[in-house]
DNA sequence: AAAGTGGACAACCGCCGTGCT
DNA sequence: GAGCACGGCGGTTGTCCACTT
């Protein structure tokens, strides 16, 4: 097994793809479709299992890959999702237009996982690390194993829970909400809180609380109930995914019985243009930034934002004005590179997406190390990100482009 | 400038499920 | 029901490249 038939036929080449492979596969897909795939590579031309067409297909030529760098509102979105569907990358790609399973399966590993557990947050159960040390990105105290067999929530024994519901929260929505939601509920007020990635272009500080739902978060510090609660549910996914399965297996299964939490992470974090009405709900207050656009010698928009915060607490704090965030829309940069690659303008060979940039966060990476600085921001943290408008797809080259294909 | 190192990404491997004969 | 071909998926490995020493 594991082999296909096909893969054991005569000398395959195996390895990265050349242009001239590329453009083949492409050719004979976009004049015939892919049909059976094991014989693509026969009628094609090429010296590879089908399986591998496949895989190049799906993964790096399709034309409605979005390709570039992951905006935040994306990578929020694949974590509520891993916490909800665990590693089933297929079924997270579903809900991410222009994104692959492998490539949110390695921006995952090699990225997000990290990300989490610089805040404290164990990537595996989503919950908060016990007794973290925010330098340490080794294996999480609270990992897996220690966990294995035990079911739903998990929280320290110290941690006390404090409920938030937003203001705008309909209370009688969310206590119904809260009886009997169902995996698929919680899956489509999840979606419905962001906006497609592709169209979520809004720069501005969408409705904090457009939905009915209820998070909540621990609070470590005090003894006290939180009354006076962010506008802005926390982000500590709480839902292991052992609940997860059970539910998957059981769609009509409710989760009555089991503490959920889902959070309104469709917040976009202020902006921080001087509104302080809106940074202040941080404990953070922004100061000093700015946002400007240009374009690039490539082509490309280039983003420079900066935005310092008061406060420690948040990583990217140490990004004061003076260390400007450089970022390239590299999506839409290659976007448009497909574009007109596909339609003859530019050669092969220099139309081959390129590796994406790393952006904002490499830039984070760069200008300060991540600092974690116990429980007690360890939901606050949560609350803001790094504000960044999504790559931008480049809607009509794409559609365009698609339209060839279809 | 060269060597070493780590991160990001592309591709492969092995397994599983499904449909057909 | 068994065997086979195939597609799909998740885990893992390989490769390239940027950065650091």
């Amino acid at each position: 097994m594991g082999g296909h038939s096909c893969c054991y036929k005569q000398k395959l080449r195996k390895g990265l793809w050349s242009p001239d492979e590329d453009e083949k596969l492409i050719k004979h897909i976009s004049k015939h479709g892919h049909g059976c795939w094991s014989s693509v590579p026969k009628q094609a031309g090429l010296q590879r299992c089908g399986k591998s067409c496949r895989l190049r297909w799906i993964n790096y030529l399709r034309p409605d890959l979005k390709r570039g760098t992951f905006s935040q509102q994306e990578e929020d979105l694949i974590i509520e999702l891993h916490a909800v569907l665990g590693n089933r990358w297929s079924k997270i790609a579903v809900h991410l237009p222009g994104r692959t399973d492998n490539e949110i399966k390695n921006l995952w590993n090699s990225c997000i996982k990290k990300k989490l557990r610089q805040r404290g947050i164990d990537p595996i159960t989503h919950e908060p690390l016990a007794e973290v040390d925010g330098t340490d990105d080794k294996a999480p105290i609270n990992s897996e194993k220690n966990n294995s067999g035990s079911s739903g929530l998990q929280i320290p024994a110290n941690a006390k829970l404090t409920m938030h519901v937003g203001k705008s929260v309909d209370e009688s929505t969310a206590s119904k909400s809260s009886s009997t939601p169902t995996k698929e509920f919680l899956l489509d007020q999840l979606l419905a809180t962001h906006e497609s990635p592709s169209t979520c272009r809004s720069s501005k500080p969408t409705s904090y609380f457009s939905l009915p739902l209820l998070s909540f978060a621990p609070d470590y510090t005090s003894g006290q109930t939180t009354s006076a609660a962010p506008p802005i549910s926390s982000k500590p996914l709480l839902w292991s995914n052992q609940t997860a399965r059970q539910l998957d297996a059981n769609p009509g299964l409710s989760c009555n019985a089991m503490p959920y939490i889902l959070s309104t992470l469709a917040v976009d974090p202020p902006i921080c243009e001087g509104d302080d009405s809106v940074s202040n709900w941080y404990s953070g207050n922004c100061s000093n930034s700015r946002r400007s656009s240009a374009v690039n010698d490539s082509g490309g928009v280039m983003l420079q934002s900066s935005c310092s915060y008061d406060s420690g607490i948040f990583p990217w704090s140490e990004l004061t004005p003076d260390k400007d965030v450089q970022v390239q829309l590299g999506g839409e940069a290659e976007d448009l590179r497909w574009s007109e690659y596909l339609h003859g303008a530019i050669p092969a060979s220099s139309a081959m997406p390129t590796q994406s940039q790393p952006l904002f966060g490499d830039k984070i990476k760069s200008g300060g190390q991540f600092t974690f600085h116990g429980f007690s921001t360890w939901h606050q943290t949560q609350l803001l990100q790094p504000q960044l408008p999504p790559s931008d797809t480049s809607g009509k080259d794409f559609q365009s482009v698609s339209a060839g294909f279809e």
